[in-house]
DNA sequence: TTGATATATGGACTGCCGTCCACTAATTGC
DNA sequence: GCAATTAGTGGACGGCAGTCCATATATCAA
């Protein structure tokens, strides 16, 4: 249905958007998320603030793209061993993503807070970010139920919920979101 | 160390303040939190922006007192019978709570989304709202430790904070935060 | 070459925010 | 009554958001 390579017309410079985006990460860590305008992202950048509004509706959907390919490029997620006990995946699993907290969580909670006060960029933000995530947790927990390492009466889903629940509650709460956590919660989850 | 009474000066109009939270109220109901602007507030209210940036320093702030009245009036937590079983404590509690996120959950929502957008907001808002609250959980769940209700090896702080944070997470995520919901974290904290 | 199409730019515009100011109004202490 | 003090009003200001527009630019199709 859609239409991959456009017929004519002037090609959008894609320089323009990887400017865009290295101006938004290296602003946001400077000066915080809300510190820094849509109109200073796009001088910095070199470019019209047209520009940024032709590829993004709004800056908390440049951030999230910035972000996503960032966290790609330095190759976030070591996929846990599914031979391992699945109390040390879940763990090693928790590990990496506070330890991404630990660096990006001010910019999380604010698309976190974005999250709330534009739908259509909610909407994007769980399916691109925050369903992934949960699912990973799912799937160890889905196989440590079938290997008997789960205790009876624990869903997979509603522990991932929990779990994800506890950290997102610890992260917007401003409390210390560390291995400590992990360790807890792991502890929790499988005692 | 405060000042109870002034001794001098023109005294504040009680009438403006409350004019300002019941507007505030009205409209964030009828438009959404974010479709209500400040000018929109203080114009229905009939006072002065001014007046209102005299009594509290965001919009925010204004919502969360004019919330925490609202919710007073309304006698919103029958205190849960100490006696009865602490489950059955739990799930009563958390039905009230939930049926109270059905009415005005959008707005808690873009309470805690400002909480994150400003620094001195956050701290009012998990003083005066979320600390409360958890510590209630708390208690329930310390007096069912006393008793030998609650398994062990839970801690009740981090039950509390994995059931706060299980609500917040559907909550902020558009997932039902409802009876069923309450069913599921009770007897999974107490499984 | 010419026309159609799509991007890039700079500028304009409205609305709101947060702040500030001059002025008026209400209250207490002397 | 009068001065000091504090609250309320209306208006101004600069900054940013989001939208729109005219114009220049780049590419494809005929």
């Amino acid at each position: 249905m859609t239409e991959k390579t456009r017929r004519t017309g002037r090609p959008p410079n894609a320089e323009a958007g990887e400017a865009l985006k290295a101006a938004a990460l290296r602003l946001i860590r400077e000066q915080g998320y809300d510190g820094v305008s849509i109109s200073a992202i796009a001088t910095a950048a070199g470019v019209a603030r047209q520009t940024l509004y032709n590829r993004w509706a709004t800056k908390a959907d440049l951030v999230l793209e910035a972000v996503f390919e960032e966290t790609a490029r330095y190759a976030d997620r070591p996929a846990p061993d599914p031979q391992a006990p699945a109390a040390d995946q879940l763990r090693v699993f928790l590990t990496g993503v506070f330890a991404h907290l630990g660096r990006d969580g001010d910019t999380l909670r604010a698309l976190i807070a974005a999250a709330q006060q534009d739908a259509s960029f909610g909407e994007a933000f769980r399916t691109r970010f925050v369903q992934p995530r949960e699912e990973m947790v799912t799937e160890i927990l889905s196989r440590a139920r079938e290997r008997g390492e789960l205790p009876e009466g624990r869903s997979p889903r509603l522990m991932s919920e929990f779990i994800h629940g506890a950290f997102w509650y610890r992260l917007l709460n401003g409390q210390p979101v560390d291995d400590a956590l992990a360790q807890e919660i792991t502890d929790s989850v499988f005692a």
